[in-house]
DNA sequence: TTCAAAAACGAATACTATTCGGTATTGACA
DNA sequence: TGTCAATACCGAATAGTATTCGTTTTTGAA
C-alpha cells in the first residue's frame, strides 16, 4: 500500500457534511455540496464513505450518544427522584428530539430514505433504549434490573422521541404550543415515577 | 371551457398510484410508473394533480379516516370499558400504524420528503387526535369534554403511532418481537383507564 | 530513484419530478 | 350540424440527483 487516506480529508468531509445537514437537512444536502465544502471532487467522497447515509450516521451516531451521556450526567446531578425523572423525559424530548442543530430532524429523512441495500442496523435505537434503562436503574432508582417495565418504558419514550422529531420536520413548528407537550411529558413521567416502588 | 377532465383518468391515476405505493413505498414510486399503470403519459398526471405528494395524500387521507371510523365502531361495540380501551390502543398501533397495505409506512417517507414549497398542513394529524378524544369521550367514557388529559393522551398516542410506523419502515420488522410492544400498549392503556373517574 | 497501489479527478451513467411546446379532442354555441 | 377555442394529452426537454468508471496523479516503501 503506497498511498494512504488522509485523515484531514476525512475530517473535512465530515465537517462540511455536518454544516450542510444542519442547514439543509439530509435529503437536500448533496454530495456535490459536501465535496465543495471539503475542497475535493464529489467522486472522491466515495473513497472515504460508501454512501451519503454512511456519512450521515458517522456524524449522527457520536452526536446522539454524546447527548445521551450528557443527559445521564445531568440526571444524576438532580437532587430528587422527581427532578431526575423530569430531566430524563424533557432532555430526550426537548433537547435531543427537538435539537438546535437539526441533526435529529435530518434523522427522520435519513431513516425514511433507507433502501434495503443500505442494510441499516438499528443499533442506535437499541443503544438509546438500553441507555435509558441504565439511567433509570442507576441514576433514578426505584427499579430492579430486568424489570420488564423498564424496557417497555424505554421503548415508549423512544417511540415518542421519533414522533416528536418527525413532527418538527414535517410541521417545522415545535408542535403544540398550547401546553399539550407539557402534559404529555407529565404522563410519561407519571408512568415511571408511579410504578416503581419508592426508594 | 370546452374539454373536461375525465373522472375515469383521475381514478386510474389514483388506482395505479395506490398499487405502486403499496408495493414500493412513496419514494420508490415514480410518476412514470403511476402513469404507465394508468395508461397515460407522465406529463398528463400533472393535469390532475400538482405533485406526487398530492397524489399520495389523495389516497392516504380517505384511507386513514376510514380506518379510524372503522376503529371507532369496533371500540363502541366492545362490552367493557377495558376492552374498549384495549381496542382503541391496539387498533391504532397494530392495525393502522403497522398496516398491511404499507400506506402508513409510505406516510413516513412522504412526511420526510416534504419541502417548504409543498406547504403541507398537518390536518390529518389534528383530525386523528380530535377523533381519539371523541372516541374516548363518547365510546369509552369516564372523561368530561375538555379534560386536558384527553388532548395529551391523544397526542401521546399519535406520537407513538409515528414512532411505530417509522420503525416498520426503517427496520422492516414489526419491531420488538419479545412482547415489549405489548407492555408499551399496556402502559398506554393504564394511563387512560386509570386516570379517569370510573363510570 | 523507482514504481505500483490507491487517492483524486472529470466525465459519464442512470435516475428522477416537473415543465414546456405543440397537437388533438371536445363541449358549447351558432 | 359545423365551428372554434379551451384544454386534455403527448413527447421531448430541463434540471437535478447519487453513484460509478476510466484516467491521471501522488506517495510511501523498497
Amino acid at each position: 500500500m503506497v498511498r494512504v487516506k488522509s485523515e484531514a480529508v476525512r475530517e473535512a468531509i465530515l465537517a462540511s457534511a455536518a454544516t450542510e445537514i444542519s442547514a439543509n437537512g439530509y435529503l437536500d444536502t448533496t454530495i456535490g455540496r459536501i465535496a465543495k465544502g471539503a475542497g475535493i471532487a464529489p467522486s472522491n467522497v466515495y473513497v472515504y464513505f460508501v454512501s451519503k447515509l454512511e456519512i450521515y450516521f458517522a456524524i449522527y451516531d457520536p452526536w446522539f450518544k454524546d447527548q445521551f451521556l450528557a443527559l445521564e450526567r445531568r440526571v444524576k446531578r438532580q437532587p430528587t427522584r422527581d427532578k431526575k425523572i423530569r430531566h430524563l423525559v424533557q432532555g430526550i424530548l426537548r433537547d435531543i428530539a427537538i435539537d438546535q442543530t437539526g441533526y435529529t430532524a435530518a434523522l427522520m429523512e435519513a431513516l425514511a430514505a433507507i433502501k434495503p441495500k443500505d442494510k441499516y442496523r438499528p443499533d442506535l435505537l437499541t443503544w438509546a433504549e438500553n441507555k435509558i434503562e441504565q439511567i433509570i436503574l442507576k441514576s433514578v432508582g426505584g427499579y430492579e434490573a430486568g424489570d420488564p417495565r423498564l424496557k417497555a418504558f424505554a421503548h415508549l419514550l423512544m417511540l415518542t422521541f421519533d414522533g416528536t422529531a418527525l413532527r418538527v420536520k414535517a410541521l417545522r413548528a415545535n408542535a403544540q404550543e398550547d401546553g399539550t407537550m407539557d402534559a404529555v411529558e407529565d404522563m410519561l413521567m407519571a408512568i415511571i415515577s408511579g410504578s416503581g416502588h419508592s426508594v
